[in-house]
DNA sequence: GCAAAAGTGTTTTCACTACACCCATGA
DNA sequence: TCATGGGTGTAGTGAAAACACTTTTGC
């Protein structure tokens, strides 16, 4: 149909942001294929015919996690004409948060993956050292008022966990008393009776996020922010 | 370099706003090429192997304006399989702000476009008003940290003018007084001694934005907002 | 002199901050 | 019984919201 009309090679690379109790962590791969075989990378895949970039990189985090239905976003292109020294390939990054510990172990070590902190991301290929950093730019910046720090929770969580979770994002101490005071005003958590000990003898409550809450929230014209 | 691998077609789309002091306006063109000629539709092109994205985003927008070092920041991709009926077509769409009256008259009759408000947009082909919806849900959240909104004013403009802009942006009217308090607390604007007398006998001052101080007041760790 | 838009301050309200102690429990 | 993390309330502060009148000037 569009004739004469120069076609390109398009990928996807996803990057992939874990929360294990402590840290932030950045989960990153050794590459496999020339160039650069060998060292630290995202996971990403070229383009076909058959899938939308959304759906391709589902699909690559699946093959690599395990994971079904991660929460994934549309980062940004990177397209700079000599970004790839093999070939011109344009670059969609997205960028997705996991549960740690939901994800097969088994994947990770087939692919000799391992999860970074933040402050020990090594030398990566190409540019994705550019798409991690924007990746944590936007994590910071959407955190605040979108509720997607849940996703890197398990389903049930701690006000301890969920604080220190913010305050790893903000990389900054909060305020206890006020955290509580202002996740508890917005009332979208469910508080179940089950006690974590992990942590303390005392233990603390278990809360799941609470969408159906959350929804209608922002349906009466509220705004989250945290 | 890398074998086998699919080549796709990918082309960027540029929706382009603009304020007449009136309204914030959509730049629209008729369509000139098969599929859908004669119908409305967002400027856009093929991407060739020596432009980045962006650099093709600037391109066309020069092309179909006679602007250069317009604001663009990229939207976001739209990779439907089937979302050209045409062939299969990876799209990035940008979002430009523009200075209405600076745009060369020329260049727009040229190619049959006419401004459009925000709420008498007609069809649009293929995805385009999926890309306009969500450039203005864009333009809407951007505005409110970032002060993108000058870059739809003229150089020189009046206060008055500048709340009317915010009051289109957000659909909201907004109370004088604390528009000015606010305006003015954040020591952005630099004063000249004119007057716009084309709305009011008495003439209202004109102010610059003025990009060092912003930068500085950003760099003292303070938040524009409006 | 009057119509029409520009420009100006004060009070109230509410959300954010700072801050210190008791509770429950396992060891 | 004590060490440890979980959980609670209040007073002070500062920013946002609400609100009405004076100024300027072309007609």
């Amino acid at each position: 149909m569009y004739k004469n009309k120069q076609k390109l090679l398009i990928a996807v690379d996803c990057i992939i942001f874990g929360f294990d109790s402590e840290q932030i962590k950045l989960l990153l791969f050794k590459r496999k294929v020339e160039p650069y075989s060998g060292n630290w990378s995202l996971v990403g895949a070229f383009i076909n015919e058959n899938l939308s970039l959304n759906e391709a990189a589902q699909e690559i985090l699946f093959e690599y996690t395990g994971l079904k239905d991660i929460y994934l976003e549309e980062l940004q292109t990177y397209s700079k004409v000599d970004r790839d020294p093999g070939e011109r390939v344009i670059s969609v990054a997205f960028f997705s948060l996991t549960r740690i510990n939901e994800i097969v172990e088994e994947s990770v070590e087939k692919f000799d993956a391992h999860w970074f902190n933040l402050d020990e991301i090594p030398e990566l290929i190409l540019d994705h050292r550019e798409m991690v950093d924007n990746a944590i730019t936007k994590l910071r910046q959407k955190a605040r008022y979108q509720p997607i720090g849940f996703e890197l929770l398990p389903e049930k969580f701690t006000i301890p966990q969920l604080q220190l979770l913010y305050e790893c994002i903000y990389n900054k101490k909060l305020d206890d008393r006020n955290f509580r005071k202002k996740i508890f005003s917005y009332d979208i958590l469910t508080k179940t009776d089950l006690k974590d000990k992990s942590t303390s003898k005392k233990g603390a409550f278990l809360y799941k996020f609470n969408k159906k809450k959350f929804d209608s929230f922002i349906a009466n014209g509220y705004n989250f922010e945290l």
